[in-house]
DNA sequence: CTGATTAGTTAGGTATGCCTAATAAAATAT
DNA sequence: ATATTTTATTAGGCATACCTAACTAATCAG
């Protein structure tokens, strides 16, 4: 059996590795708050047991193995995520934080039982999608808000979850999933943006835009 | 912080001590299915921490602080065992050893949303009382079902919940909380016991029957 | 009351997964 | 092309919590 740290190492790797191609010991380490070198010790144990396929001073990528794995462990989060929300009424900012523990704890059966509860959700509640049973992930098609241009349309779609008090400042704003804005400007300055949402007018700096997700609209 | 296997361990003297007064290292061993080498080492650490007070070769038994710990895992695993069964709808042979990891896991405010949404209960799915948050057991005067009297009736109040076959079998002869019984008669051959209720009569083996607790009622 | 049996303890070892410090490889700048 | 900086790896440790094997204390039987 994996264990719960391997678990969160290759959950992190198939994080990272949509971004470059091999992720890098460092960016593991920085990622999962431990120090390099403990990086490297547990590569080498994942590399043996097939989960990576990992090439010494050039970073490592998931096998198919890995990421089923990763992937098994993302639909738990995000199921969990919105079973926290949905049933026990829990905050949105402070779900990822629990979630993370009980990722790795939570039997199949319990996992199933919530599936049907919430009646086999699409979506977590900040709108990433939950991989299949069978690790198929849907993958969207959005752009992060710090690319859409100005007077473009978009919907929020999803939202990074794992800063608790930048999904507080989202939820406070009103930059949730669902939520139609459009691009008013951008400033220079700073990177900021101006938006629209409705008659509503709001401004968002370009670190709060990129944690934002959006599916272009046309018009 | 008390880690996860100490937890268990003051769970398990809790328990243990209700029978004899001090507990032993090889009573211990073979209920945490360990070694009692191993029971040794960690009855030293407890010590060390305040949490049983231990005489070599005599025993252990819980110091309050070491009481309250173990109350308060008793307290998330039965809050659990009813969440389980009660909003999950999972069958009750089966929570018992789901509880036995997230007890140790679930958050203070997970736990406090599960017993607002359960409506603060007083006992678990097996009838037996839930700890309250500071640590106030309320305790039953039951009786076991072995010890009930040929003709004096009773109240089932309580299972034992750690045999998972046990309670599949319990639930398919109607053993459970709440059900009325009348003893009809002791076979001293094996002392097994033919109880009734209503008009149902039905045959328990001692083991069973000692898994049963029950209220004595006049009449 | 002593010898055998049972129960409890110590010593030494395993695996996981983290750490720091030292070293080596790769990338970057001059 | 080489020196410097950055990144990655090895070596050696620590804590938890378990194990087996060897030994010792307590108890029981005669």
């Amino acid at each position: 059996m994996i264990t719960r740290a391997a678990q969160d190492y290759v959950k992190t790797i198939l994080k990272l590795e949509s971004d470059s191609v091999e992720v890098s010991t460092s960016s593991l380490a920085s990622t999962l708050g431990v120090t390099p070198s403990s990086v490297c010790g547990m590569l080498k144990k994942l590399s043996k047991e097939r989960m990576v396929s990992y090439r010494q001073y050039r970073g490592v990528r998931l096998t198919r193995k890995g990421k089923r794995s990763a992937l098994e462990v993302l639909r738990r989060h995000r199921l969990i995520e919105l079973f926290l929300i949905e049933v026990l009424k829990m905050p949105w900012e402070s779900v990822h934080r629990e979630a993370e523990t009980l990722e790795h704890v939570v039997s199949d059966e319990v996992l199933a039982r919530i599936d049907e509860l919430l009646a086999y959700p699409k979506h977590d509640p900040h709108g990433s999608p939950i991989p299949s049973p069978d690790g198929k992930l849907s993958i969207s098609k959005a752009i992060r808000l710090d690319q859409l241009q100005v007077d473009q349309r978009g919907i929020v779609c999803e939202v990074e979850d794992d800063d608790s008090a930048m999904l507080q400042h989202l939820q406070k704003i009103g930059l949730v999933p669902g939520v139609r804005i459009t691009v008013n400007c951008v400033l220079s300055i700073d990177g900021s943006r101006e938006l629209r949402n409705g008659k509503r007018v709001l401004t968002v700096s370009e670190k709060v835009a990129s944690a934002v997700w959006v599916q272009i609209e046309q018009g």
